[in-house]
DNA sequence: CCAGCGTTTGACAACGGTTATCACGACTCC
DNA sequence: GGAGTCGTGATAACCGTTGTCAAACGCTGG
């Protein structure tokens, strides 16, 4: 059902390489810079496909823009950004999974979802100072 | 500094009576339909400054939309919105926020901030049916 | 290997929420 | 009341994203 083409491979295939979280036009960028002709309508698309089928992961920015990333983990998690390289860790929350479902519980709340994201300044950022 | 005029106090007043989270745009009607004639984009504005001042909650939805919500803690804290009709409970979790701190402090990360939002079908809807 | 056909592509236009512009009006302080 | 300041609002611009549709492509069965 679906084909694997040129451009669909240069786009998970700079995911693979891709540490950080990166919005769809800089990842077109990237595959524009490096010589793979693509079009953005491709490479939004092709990121759609990626997170729907879970491959990628998404997370928006304050003024909303997308990100995306190829995570190590496809299992659920969370991220602690760096705001100023952008460097991801996976974070694994026990805690706070159970907690939201307790919460919601204890509201008569059913089919809890959340949304948790951490962000910080790295240790070789903050040592790079202002 | 900061000039109390007729737009905004119809903004702030209508924030008052208003529960949910709503969108600028729905304000701006809700605003148009009692007769308040004021511009979207000084709703915008009013918003936005309020938002700086920390008079209201603004938060996201998964495609970009920004909701605005007067809340009546002042303090940091969460909401559990309901996905069906927007019913809004402020949650306050200091298990979270141990756990957000430690958690970057465990990776080497300083100032960390989080963004946590839970989502649920809240019981009046859930009796409802589909 | 090739024809046929459904899928994918990409240039471009359109969309939707938000922000910038800027002339105008309203308020303030003297 | 006049100068200076700040807020307003119609409109245009912005920017990320999605829709359009003809042409190109990848797959498959023959
Ligand atoms: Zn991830
Ligand atoms: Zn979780
Ligand atoms: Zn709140
Ligand atoms: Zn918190």
């Amino acid at each position: 059902m679906q084909r694997m083409t040129r451009q669909r491979s240069a786009v998970t295939e700079l995911l693979a390489d891709v540490e950080d979280f990166r919005s769809a036009q800089q990842l077109h960028e990237l595959l524009r810079g490096q010589g793979n002709g693509i079009g953005l309508a491709t490479v939004y698309r092709t990121l759609q496909s990626l997170a729907d089928g879970g491959e990628v992961d998404v997370l928006r920015t304050g003024d909303g823009e997308a990100l995306y990333r190829r995570c190590e983990r496809r299992e659920h998690h969370h991220h602690l950004v760096c705001r100023r390289c952008g460097a991801t860790v996976e974070i694994d929350g026990p805690t706070v999974e159970t907690w939201a479902a307790q919460v919601g519980a204890a509201h008569g709340f059913t089919e809890i979802e959340h949304t948790i994201e951490l962000t910080g300044t790295c240790a070789r950022c903050a040592a790079e100072g202002p």
